[in-house]
DNA sequence: CTGTTAGCGCATTCAT
DNA sequence: ATGAATGCGCTAACAG
């Protein structure tokens, strides 16, 4: 049968519902007697107080849910996403249900749900995008999506220009004196990717070369090095799309008497949190920017339906140079 | 006055409620023209659907929601913590809804407010402990609390041996040699960091020298590192409550010439990710575990209101040894 | 101390 | 295509 109501523990107690709504609420107006009967139906029956009819009837004030679906345990630069749209939406009053998504599929999932039970006011999708059909339907039921670190044609979306931040990997390189580059790659499942190696393969000196890896940690990137030192052993640059990989490649590198940076260069991406400290050059993200743009978009289009149309923002990418890139030789 | 309804709008529309909940809920069983009519009134209004009726009018089912304080900006600890508390709960299909809050009163506020709005299942409170009349207050409303990196009396709770940890630092630093030992604190404010010294102190050869900062970032190591080498000269060990504030104080030492780990050698705390590639020797704290057995415990908690007595656990620390520290000399 | 009653705001028949 | 009526599960007066 459904969940158990008030009614059944009041039926089976043999009290009235009143009393079972004291017990529930904790408050001392009731009986030792009758309360130890209530707690016994209640427990007999695996009693759950039913939230929503809870803030309904107490007249509970809105507050608006916006739930972030994002692949959290990707890399660090979710960490610091998240951090900016924590503090927007607490500032708002609004709750932020995070969601952790390890792929399409679960995402898939979760958006399902979304709609089905109508249980927020509001979507941030990260790193992630909508098909069409998926947003007529959050459209129709008015609630609002907005992409961060995606490029969607559908809802409003902020995100850097990840063709131009594979340019200034390859030119930074060359500018150093950089030939023969290699740019790591994480899966090319991941539009950014994608298109982080279009703006490298359009600038880069002409003997680069790509290598792909499924994960973009810190021990991918050691392993991949190894693999471009004995494919590619002239290599004099090493580009990366992700702050851990070129972690890694740094230190298979040295561990291979390759001096960083007078014999290869290596850049990372993101400039994560630590990466000052660690000396890695690499092409700093806006992270809290992005966070924060998105949570304020949200929550501007909750509170204001007709929030005007779409609007994009790209963010700018800022290469810091620090200890791994340098003049050659 | 207060928030419209949807009779309100249906009122000002001139149309019945049905309507309006047909037009809301995007049926296309709606002349364009009434449509029109009931967007209108509704964007005057600024009409926002109550959340809770909806739900309870559509029979949807439970979801629970647990919330997690965590104190999140501080450091990464808590994205490990994070990572696992939303796995667990994920699957456990409840809602995950992440609180950061900056300090105790930011807390207290917040707790305030779950308790007056009854608007979560469970309660996961990172560093952050209760006072015996909340407590008592989540308790009468049968809402579960847990508590992680915290020593509490009152409810359930996961932690490591801080004082352990301390003691673990200092012998650490002792066995390669270490005589003349500073350990750079966070703020005494958070009970792990006062835990972590007294063991500490219990163990630390008699020179030992305490300096506290009131962040543990890497740029507060870096300038109490300045401090120390100053008014403690003779120092060949410093211990850390954090990774971070070990990097920056490396950083700080090598670059007045200390060579680290031959004249001072660095502990850090946490064994947050990247700490490897590092090299930084550290205290693993078991982070992931963490926050996995606080999620479990809540649902747990959550689902079986007389889980048995509360079950408190103890994790152990491990001393995971890399290249800041190693015999001197 | 306890039971009765009346909504909370909305989705949903069932009429029309 | 639209409106009236009913009930979701619970809290909060109001009576007793």
């Amino acid at each position: 049968m459904s969940a158990p109501t008030i009614y059944d523990i009041a039926a089976r107690a043999g009290v009235g519902i009143a009393t079972v709504s004291r017990v529930i609420n904790g408050s001392r107006r009731v009986s030792d007697k009758t309360r130890g009967a209530v707690q016994q139906a209640m427990d007999e029956l695996g009693f759950r107080p039913n939230h929503a009819a809870r803030r309904l009837a107490a007249g509970a004030p809105h507050r608006s849910r916006v739930v972030a679906l994002m692949p959290f345990f990707t890399t660090a630069f979710y960490f610091s996403v998240c951090k900016a749209i924590s503090k927007v939406l607490s500032e708002a009053d609004t709750d932020f249900v995070l969601l952790d998504v390890h792929d399409q599929k679960d995402a898939d999932r979760q958006l399902d749900r979304l709609i089905a039970e109508r249980s927020c006011e509001g979507v941030i999708l990260c790193s992630m995008d909508l098909t069409e059909e998926r947003h007529d339907q959050f459209s129709t039921l008015k609630i609002p999506v907005v992409a961060l670190d995606c490029n969607s044609k559908f809802v409003p979306h902020v995100r850097v220009d990840n063709e131009e931040g594979g340019r200034l990997l390859s030119q930074t390189l060359s500018t150093h004196g950089s030939q023969h580059q290699a740019l790591i790659l994480g899966t090319r499942g991941a539009l950014v990717f994608r298109e982080r190696e279009a703006g490298f393969r359009q600038v880069a000196p002409p003997s680069f070369r790509v290598f792909e890896t499924e994960n973009v940690d810190v021990a991918s990137g050691a392993r991949i090095a190894e693999e471009i030192l004995e494919s590619f052993p002239e290599v004099d640059g090493v580009a990366c799309v992700g702050d851990p990989l070129a972690i890694g490649a740094t230190k298979t590198l040295r561990e291979h008497g390759r001096r960083v940076p007078q014999d290869v260069q290596v850049m990372g991406f993101d400039d994560q949190p630590l990466m000052a400290a660690l000396g890695l050059t690499t092409i700093r993200q806006p992270m809290e920017e992005l966070g924060t743009w998105a949570a304020d978009t949200i929550v501007r289009l909750i509170s204001t339906p007709n929030g005007g149309p779409p609007q994009d923002l790209i963010l700018p990418l800022e290469v810091i140079e620090r200890d791994t890139t340098g003049r050659l030789g």
